[in-house]
DNA sequence: GTAAAATATTTAACTAGGTAAATAAATAAA
DNA sequence: TTTATTTATTTACCTAGTTAAATATTTTAC
């Protein structure tokens, strides 16, 4: 395998093992996260619309969005099209948001800091570079 | 999510889904080639070699190399240390295996196909400077 | 206005990763 | 030599992605 593909599999794995420990002092893990931020992101959204943005399938999304409504991160009611579910951040989401974030914050600046932002911008150029 | 982080993620599942499709045709998918390129390359293996080179945990590997038993691609046997499980290519892996490498081969050209081999070399290298 | 097509979501069944704890065998310590 | 520790593997149970097919609703075509 590419030299560069294998490092990139391997630092994939390993982030999102660290997001997860990051994390687990909220009760969250990174797909959760991930499905938190984009609605704090947007407001109300469909579920559509999270899958789409997320550039996932649609059953991740109506499984760790069901997820979230059980642990109480998410609040769930039909839109005004009785197909579609739309979704929003709970009080208690809304309370809890700023301390997480401000853990994901810290966790993105240590995860580069051997990057300059001239490294980090072309590490994302050559990154979309693939196929 | 930083730029950079956000894009590695997507093209992780991106990679993963390709591979995926370019497998399909050898009723493979691509952790399961992870594994047999692993043992091809060192010849018999014990599992806890294989998931230390892999750089993946055990359950992850007992979990493959018994589907990879039950499709015939792996035979298994005990070492001398009765402890151990010690696994290497079956005769149809190793006939079918130049024809699935070639495509794999073939899929690796193209997906770095935008990149110089210096590109490729900074992409490596950049990704190794992640935390 | 009804039939066909499209859209939103879900369900089922896979692969693929993880942690925690159990089991069995080998090794080290006493 | 018996006991304690380490090592190899497995089991159980999560998250997290996928595809394929089902269901319900809305839109489009006729």
């Amino acid at each position: 395998m590419n030299l560069a593909i294998h490092e990139l599999f391997q630092k994939s794995r390993f982030l999102t093992n660290e997001i997860n420990y990051t994390l687990k002092k909220h009760n969250l893990y990174a797909s959760q996260w991930s499905v938190l931020y984009c609605i704090k992101k947007h407001g109300e959204m469909s579920l559509t619309q999270i899958w789409k943005y997320l550039n996932v399938e649609a059953p991740t999304i109506t499984r760790t969005v069901y997820r979230l409504v059980e642990l109480g991160w998410i609040d769930i009611h039909p839109g005004k099209d009785r197909r579609e579910k739309i979704v929003k951040l709970s009080a208690k989401a809304l309370e809890d948001f700023p301390e997480i974030q401000a853990s994901m914050v810290e966790f993105e600046e240590r995860v580069v800091t051997n990057l300059t932002p001239q490294e980090q911008s072309l590490l994302h150029q050559l990154l979309q570079k693939i196929i």
